[in-house]
DNA sequence: GAATAACCGAGACGGTACGTCCAGTCTTGAA
DNA sequence: TTCAAGACTGGACGTACCGTCTCGGTTATTC
């Protein structure tokens, strides 16, 4: 993914930069998107309108990113890689219960609405759709499979688990508050979802 | 809402209709949100799009629904109406069931996209996202807390049952396959939901 | 000319009333179109404008008026009637001096604005140019060539006088400063006008 | 005028074109807008129907003119520019003599048609007018006034002559034909003028 | 230490859709 | 039959962005 590797230096510290890219105008056009967003909505994000905050051509714009999602997308993938990543403690239940937490809150400040809107906008388009799961969701997903495939290995969970349903079952019903019913998504609703969701021994709280 | 009130003839039957709408033409231009949505996708209804199809001025639309999603939400609440009222067979657990194979069903035919993409919009527009909850959302959530409640009052379900989180259990997965993860939406799946959700004792199939 | 018969009453007073029309109404067109005109512009002035103003129905002003500029023509036959008729003292060259003189002045108020802007809408529209000529500017022009007449007849101009010429000498300039150059159109300017046209022997004022 | 400036090269040769425009684009246009008038009239003029005609896109008429009056202006003043400048022979009434020749030829032909129109429109547009004076009127009565000013100075007119009341009376005939009686404007016509109003010693013909 | 090649800002360009205004036609129900 | 009211099709308005395309100017290697 071009417009994600060199991350800061990186590109010039091995195989000779790839064709050097102004990384100044790379940050300022995340954050001018990232800004937008927060400011006057998915609507009020715009090509131009990120040019023109950001101090940068259309053209540099479009040499780097497919489409204002994908700008949008990166955002999203750098502030989740710090926030989102799901913890490995030992205790797997105990893992879940903090992930859901973080995951609330996460959806709850100005990055997770980068997430909510790129699910909003890959209703309406299906190519972005391929990308946002190529890029995201799948690894994220990946990430939390292995949350609770090694509380399967450690015996916390029961051999049969289901992952696939019981992640739905877990993350489901966060998502659905933020999305479509506009609830809160407080600990306590994690908490007793996760205690519902993989039993009354997952019930003690850390 | 104006758009939606004179269901029929009832508008002819005694109320002296104040000023004639043009019954067809409201026709025409919910079947032409509609099929735009099928065959294109959310970005391909446009509101010019919509007027040269059903063979009507852009002004006639604009005259009775504020933007495009108002008409697209009007083919859902009439979609809706018909398919998506939760039953009431004296079986809570069997109602839910039912409804929640229904819903699955729902959210896979063309009906049902149109749901999803206003959810999507939702994200995008709070205003949006306001009249949407008044239009279709609340009703709709009354209407399943409602199945609910016939539960919780005929000792189905335990007393101390909250419908809210229970609810959200229920649909939230559902919702978060078709929105998210993309994956199918199975009668199994929805019936091992049920399982989990409202216990053991549900578990026999009808 | 349907639009200009029945004046008043009239209309009920001798044959019958052709068909009923409302007198009201046809006043408050002609009020409103003058007004709008006056504050707004000939561009502010619309059917659509004329009605909501003179609280009239769209549907009556096309009933009794092809167009909107015939609107303004009836307001203009109307006026020129009262003030623009001319004279006939038996001095045609006092005649002349005076037609000028009241000319220059009528130009300059709101009921000479509704000729001006119908010479520039002539300019935009043939079919609009016929009517004007056969309703206001032919029979004007008739009526000066009868005053110019009078004074060949009686010996105060030249037998071998060119009407038209002389009237667009003495015309053309007062239109002129009117509709190009903006200038003001003074007594001390027709006077002129008509001292160097109809020669030193019309010098002297009234 | 930023749309009239950099007449051919004379942009590149030194200045440094700080933003290219399309000369061709420019050029489309004000070709489009003469043809459209020859063939509509000025209300089939539209800036649509330029657009569409010059292969243009909208944005790009209203980057260059606020208006479509304004597009008809700029075709005005290059058309003038070549073919009423009035003449300096040495003799003042010779130069008058045919500049209205010249000023009824044109008229009559399509360029003077734009001018005709363009009186017309600002009848209806007071702000309209103040252009069309700044960029068309004003220079153009300028040019003519110096016409007479050299009579004056070679003593071929009188020293007292008052040069606007006799240029009204010189062009307001020509001009009040043209737009208001419609009758032809002919050599003859406009030589009897200049007879008249400068007097017999001027009548000898080239 | 030039030459050169990709970058960058700026913004013009052909387009599509927006939401508005008004034209001119029509239909309804009251007077 | 006229009238007020106003819905209807239709066309143009002027605006906002889209994505593509030059322009000159600026770096930063590479010869």
């Amino acid at each position: 993914m071009a417009q994600q590797t060199d991350t800061t230096a990186q590109g010039a510290a091995k195989g000779r930069a790839p064709h050097r890219r102004n990384e100044q105008a790379r940050i300022a056009v995340l954050h001018a998107a990232d800004d937008l967003l927060a400011e006057r909505g998915f609507a009020g994000v715009t090509i131009e309108g990120i040019a023109a905050r950001a101090g940068v051509a259309k053209q540099t714009i479009y040499r780097w990113w497919p489409s204002k999602v994908d700008v949008l997308l990166d955002t999203l993938v750098e502030d989740a890689h710090g926030q989102l990543v799901p913890p490995d403690t030992g205790s797997a239940v105990d893992d879940v219960r903090h992930y859901l937490r973080n995951l609330a809150q996460f959806i709850g400040e100005d990055a997770g609405k980068v997430l909510l809107a790129l699910i909003g906008e890959a209703q309406h388009d299906a190519a972005m759709a391929e990308t946002f799961h190529a890029r995201y969701l799948g690894p994220q997903r990946d990430a939390e499979r292995a949350m609770l495939a090694r509380g399967v290995v450690s015996g916390e969970l029961p051999p049969d688990t289901d992952v696939d349903q019981t992640l739905d079952a877990l993350c489901g019903p966060v998502f659905y508050r933020a999305l479509v019913t506009g609830g809160p998504v407080t600990p306590e609703f994690t908490d007793r979802l996760v205690t519902e969701v993989l039993g009354p021994g997952a019930t003690q709280p850390k």
